[in-house]
DNA sequence: TGGGTGACTTGCG
DNA sequence: ACGCAAGCCACCC
């Protein structure tokens, strides 16, 4: 089809719609967006599609954190303490990665107790 | 047209 | 406790 609208795959364009969904203040991990999406085992996939994030502006990557609480270290908008200061001015909670302190953290994460997004 | 890769996650050895 | 492997699906070359 010479349909534009084919530049998105219904996936890809449901990770955008769950992702823009995040109420702000609360964050969302890749999994938790990939069972929104429909596809629980593809939460891979979740991080691609912001990946491509063609709309960045409508598209806070930044709410979309690891199962630990963080993101990825140099790939995010611009780097993880970025991430922070963004949260952190929404009103998430952040908290050293004292349980991951030996696992090399970056040095904080999203409280997940706090403000992962309820869907 | 086909193959390889990837912002993840969970389970098993 | 840690390390390794597999699964998923679409994009890029």
């Amino acid at each position: 089809m010479t349909d534009a609208s084919t530049s998105a795959s219904p996936f890809f364009t449901a990770v955008y719609e769950v992702v823009q969904r995040i109420p702000k203040g609360c964050v969302a991990t890749y999994g938790q967006v990939a069972v929104l999406t429909g596809h629980p085992h593809s939460a891979r996939y979740v991080g691609y599609a912001l990946h491509s994030n063609p709309n960045p502006e409508l598209i806070p990557c930044h709410r979309v954190v690891f199962r630990d609480g963080s993101l990825s270290p140099g790939f995010a908008f611009g780097g993880s303490e970025c991430q922070r200061q963004l949260l952190e001015a929404e009103g998430v909670s952040f908290k050293p990665s004292e349980s991951a302190v030996n696992a090399g953290e970056s040095g904080w994460v999203v409280d997940l107790d706090v403000c992962q997004w309820q869907a």
